[in-house]
DNA sequence: CGGACATTTCGATTTTACTGGAAATATCGT
DNA sequence: ACGATATTTCCAGTAAAATCGAAATGTCCG
């Protein structure tokens, strides 16, 4: 991953309705969510909602397929994976971070919401 | 680490000269830089910088300290590891993701540029 | 104190992001 | 083909970020 990619993929991230629907999209699994499911859960209009997707689609952090008349979006884990990867090797002293990530709030176990 | 706190330190990040510039004092360690080295080594104009290291000392990313006439600044590798572990335990599903960090490039050897 | 050095703050400009209503596109069932 | 549904694109308006020269601040040394 280089560093064009990492600056993207963060600044995808770097937004507050964003990183919410990120982390929604990561609870939702490899199912994923339809835009208007999406939209009832953020409480966000569907025209910013669909800027938002944009944004995470383009940084390649979310996917799109389509499912009759919805538009289904999941998390693309291989990305988000290869930006920690990135943080951890280039950003955190190669030595000992984060070999402890427990003392973080656990994510909440919300099935299908 | 809360929301909102995620989400400043990845807008601190998400930015070409802010990454990487904080790169650069990772790669740097705990004697830090100063603002001068680091201007010289980024080719940023000195406000233009100044700007910048503004912004990743209010996100908590980075740390300022007076040394006669220089400021000397440097990562906080906890706040770094901080925000790892949240991204690892809220947007990485939980199980296996950046298990293996380690296909990334390692981080170039520059002791003190 | 005065001058050199290191860095920040100010101010003006340009660029980029976010927002949300209204119109357009796509898909389905009848 | 039509009407209903799901979502996006368009468009403007507002807000925030990035840029950098010039002036201000802080620090040292003689």
């Amino acid at each position: 991953m280089d560093s064009p990619t990492v600056v993207n993929a963060l600044s995808a991230l770097a937004q507050e309705h964003r990183l919410d629907l990120f982390r929604l999209l990561v609870q939702a699994g490899e199912q994923g969510m339809s835009a208007g499911a999406i939209a009832d859960a953020l409480g966000v209009p569907n025209s910013s909602l669909s800027f938002h997707l944009a944004q995470l689609t383009k940084a390649g952090l979310i996917r799109q397929e389509r499912q009759s008349r919805s538009l289904i979006y999941s998390a693309d884990y291989a990305a988000m994976n290869d930006l920690v990867g990135y943080l951890m090797e280039n950003c955190c002293g190669g030595a000992g971070c984060s070999t402890s990530a427990s003392e973080a709030e656990p994510v909440e176990e919300r099935k299908r919401a």
